[in-house]
DNA sequence: TGTCCTATTTTGAACTATTCAAAAGAAGGA
DNA sequence: TCCTTCTTTTGAATAGTTCAAAATAGGACA
């Protein structure tokens, strides 16, 4: 099923804008708004900001997108929504990685005591350094999320 | 171990400010810095929003503190580093609970996969919808974080 | 195929959360 | 007590995101 179809599916009414954003989430995952402008602009080169965020909102508020935030980053996106997957962020370099779930096939939407809470997503974020980062060749592409130089505990 | 050793062991200097930091989450756990900066100038009226910020900052760096975003929230706080819980939050009013981890003592520390990163902290965030949101009592005190009238998908 | 209604996008502005940089102030070792 | 250095403050700037109203365009229906 392709994503007008998806987008009907789910009341919504098919538009560039809405394919173009989904089509640059599908081809770059976890990207922030920011990218995504970027990346939609290639092809309808007069998009609005306000419109991406239109989008991304209303994709992430019906099921079609997934929004995760890392500290120190602004919120990112992913089609990749249905399977429970995690990701795993560098700290210092800021890159995400797909993480697939460890525990079997729905594991972590299963708390000790949930409080009462109706849970709908659980979502695992692995903070870490990356190899990259490790060997020195640090933040090649992206900014630091923190500074290098932070001493040690 | 009071607070005063724990920040000198980290080799920090020992401050009014930190110190009521560290208290006014010890107090409220899950704090803004919003709401740190009110907690706190209860006891320290001159407090800088900026100092706040400081702090926060290199307590975190420092692991006297554990920092988690939510989507649509500023950054939270809390003095519970060390021990691998986890968090459920309402989407509706943006309440906050502590979940103890179900798997075993840390279990979200070994990832499927790790793609090479040096895993540190493993943050789960389980998201759902609280008993008074679903009783109709949304939103008592919190702002609601998704608008209430989200058609479902 | 054209019309109309409403959902969507755009425009323009505002706001919140957070950070930056430089100067003033305080912790704590000598 | 003094001096050095770490912290806090002051003042301003920035990034990320949202708000509101006007313009535009899907797509149901005639």
């Amino acid at each position: 099923m392709d994503y007008s179809d998806r987008l009907r599916d789910h009341g919504l009414r098919v538009t560039r804008q809405r394919l173009a954003v989904l089509a640059a989430l599908e081809d770059r995952p976890h990207s922030s708004a920011d990218i995504v402008v970027a990346e939609v602009r290639r092809d309808l080169p007069d998009v609005s900001i306000q419109s991406v965020y239109n989008v991304l909102n209303d994709l992430t508020a019906r099921g079609l997108l997934r929004r995760f935030s890392p500290p120190h980053s602004p919120a990112l996106y992913e089609t990749r929504v249905d399977d429970n997957h995690h990701h795993a962020v560098c700290t210092s370099c800021g890159r995400v990685e797909d993480v697939e779930c460890a525990v079997g096939h729905a594991p972590c939407l299963t708390p000790s005591d949930d409080h009462g809470m109706a849970i709908q997503i659980a979502d695992v974020l692995y903070q870490g350094v990356c190899e990259d980062c490790r060997s020195g060749a640090a933040g090649i592409a992206a900014a630091p999320v923190l500074p290098q130089g932070t001493p040690p505990k």
